[in-house]
Parts: C-alpha cells; sequence; structure tokens
DNA sequence: AACAACGTTGAA
DNA sequence: TTCAACGTTGTT
C-alpha cells in the first residue's frame, strides 16, 4: 500500500518544475533491490568457518590507501561503535545481546594469542573480529553466526527468521548490508531512503527549498524530500521508539513541516 | 542549529 | 561514465 503522496511543496506551484531527472514513481523497486555480493547460502556453504570478515569491514592497508588518494583531505576514521549502530537505531551489539539471551550466540574468551590466521595482522586500530567493548565478553563476529541464530541477509535487510520476520524486521539495522558496512567503502556507508515515509513519497521536487536551488554545489535532495530516516542520526532517539515497538517513522514530519511553514524556516 | 560546500558512494 | 544524494566538515 504504498501510495504515492505529493504534499504540496512551500508553494503550490512548484509542481511544475521537477526536473527531468527526478523518478515519476515511489521509489520502492530501488529501495528493494539488493546487490550484495553474498548470498544466504555463499555463507553456509563456505568451506572456512572465517569468511574474511575482517576483509570485509575492515579493508587491507592497500585497499585503504587506494581509497584515499594522496590529494584527498584525510578523514576522521569511523569510530567502531558508529559503525555498529544502525538508521533506525539498534545497536548490533544489542542484537547480539538479545542472541545471547537466547543462547545463540556464544562467547569467546578474550584471549588474543593469535592462534588462527585471522588473528594476525592485527592493524594499529586494533579491530579484529572479536568487540569486546560491546558486550563486556568478546564477540566473535562471524557471518556464520547469523544463520545459525536464524539471521537472514538480503534485500537489504537483516532478518530473524527464529524470532519472527515480522517483529525484529523493524528492529534490526535498515538500510545496511555488510557491503554498505564497508565492504568496498573502507568503512564509510551509505544508508537508504526508507522509502515510505511522507518525505520519501515525495515525487517531486520543491525547486525553491535551499536544496532545491543549490543543488549543483549543495548536492543535496529536495528538502521536502529527504527521508524521515536519514534525518536521524544514527543510534539516535529512534532506537528506544523502535525497541518499544513503536515505528514512529514519518510521524513527526508533518508537524515540522506545518513548524517550518508557521515559521518561515523554508529560505525562498 | 542551520547552512554551504565538497568528497564520496551507489545505482543507472 | 554520469548523476543523485548521503556523510562529513567548516562556517555562520
Amino acid at each position: 500500500m504504498s501510495t504515492a503522496v505529493d504534499i504540496a511543496g512551500p508553494s503550490s506551484s512548484d509542481q511544475a518544475h521537477s526536473s527531468a531527472k527526478i523518478p515519476n514513481e515511489p521509489l520502492r523497486p530501488s529501495l528493494k533491490r539488493s546487490n550484495h555480493p553474498y548470498s544466504l547460502s555463499h555463507y553456509i556453504s563456505t568451506p572456512s568457518p572465517a569468511v574474511d570478515v575482517k576483509g570485509l569491514i575492515q579493508p587491507s592497508q592497500a585497499q585503504q590507501r587506494a581509497a584515499q588518494p594522496a590529494h584527498t583531505k584525510p578523514r576522521r576514521a569511523p569510530s567502531w561503535p558508529d559503525m555498529w549502530e544502525s538508521p533506525s537505531g539498534l545497536h548490533l551489539a544489542h542484537a547480539a545481546e538479545l542472541l545471547m539471551r537466547a543462547g545463540l550466540l556464544a562467547l569467546t574468551p578474550a584471549t588474543t594469542d593469535g592462534s588462527g590466521p585471522e588473528e594476525e595482522e592485527e592493524d594499529s586500530s586494533g579491530c579484529g573480529t572479536d568487540f569486546q567493548p560491546f558486550l563486556g565478553a568478546w564477540f566473535p563476529f562471524s557471518p556464520a553466526l547469523f544463520p545459525l541464530a536464524g539471521f537472514q541477509m538480503g534485500g537489504g535487510h537483516w532478518r530473524s527468521a527464529a524470532m519472527g520476520a515480522e517483529g525484529i524486521e523493524g528492529l534490526v539495522a535498515e538500510g545496511y548490508s555488510p557491503g554498505s558496512l564497508g565492504a568496498s567503502s573502507g568503512g564509510r556507508r551509505k544508508r537508504k531512503r526508507c522509502g515510505e515515509c511522507v518525505p520519501c513519497r515525495r515525487q517531486t521536487n520543491c525547486e525553491q527549498c535551499s536544496s532545491c536551488r543549490n543543488r549543483k554545489r549543495g548536492h543535496q535532495i529536495c528538502k521536502y524530500r529527504k527521508c524521515e530516516e536519514l534525518k536521524r542520526k544514527p543510534g539516535g532517539p529512534g532506537f528506544e521508539s523502535r525497541v518499544s515497538g513503536f515505528d514512529l517513522r514519518g510521524s513527526d514530519f508533518t508537524l515540522g513541516l506545518a513548524q517550518e511553514r508557521s515559521n518561515g524556516a523554508l529560505d525562498g
């Protein structure tokens, strides 16, 4: 029931200005697409229990060098807590904790003697495949754990088949895939719009807000089409509402829009 | 906090 | 290769 809506922008005469590049239909098709490089069967059938997740989420030094040419300004490396926050506010660590409570996730002692091949070549950032800080114990991150725990990866979502897909889907990170967690980007990921909130369902740019007027340099989507999910900081207030069973997605948009209008916040 | 600018990602 | 737009950083 994703009927396209087209809330009037700052003025009622803006519709004619919509860019030819703007899709004339809701964005669901592209949102549903997933180019995840690995299928679930890949992880299940991979002979080595340790698919090179470290390589996926932490590129090699050579990859990092390639990803960051010398002429570009050095950017702050994303911190690991940041890496593990979901746009809908659920820390992956919380998901892991839930699994632990359900007895589905094993913990290993905090040994650092590098007994396996995965342990060698730990770089200065200290990011291996174990994540003690999040759980107070070591969290062995292996993709094999997710199938074991009933998690499925697909459609850009992490689902839990064991807990009931409907219930957990809203809890678990949306818009992320292992690939977007750094498989090819050296850690920088790009969230996707939810496609369901009111702004996402707008079809046209207003062409009057600062983002529209400054599109060449600003590289920003029309203010009235900016996804509500993307407006939130990952791991922000959304977390509580999502966990407690409420999905406030888009609920504050109308209020915010009315407020913006009354305040004249939008330039134009 | 809002805005502007830019680098970068990801899809077409 | 192009383009839309997200993420980050600096400025106001």
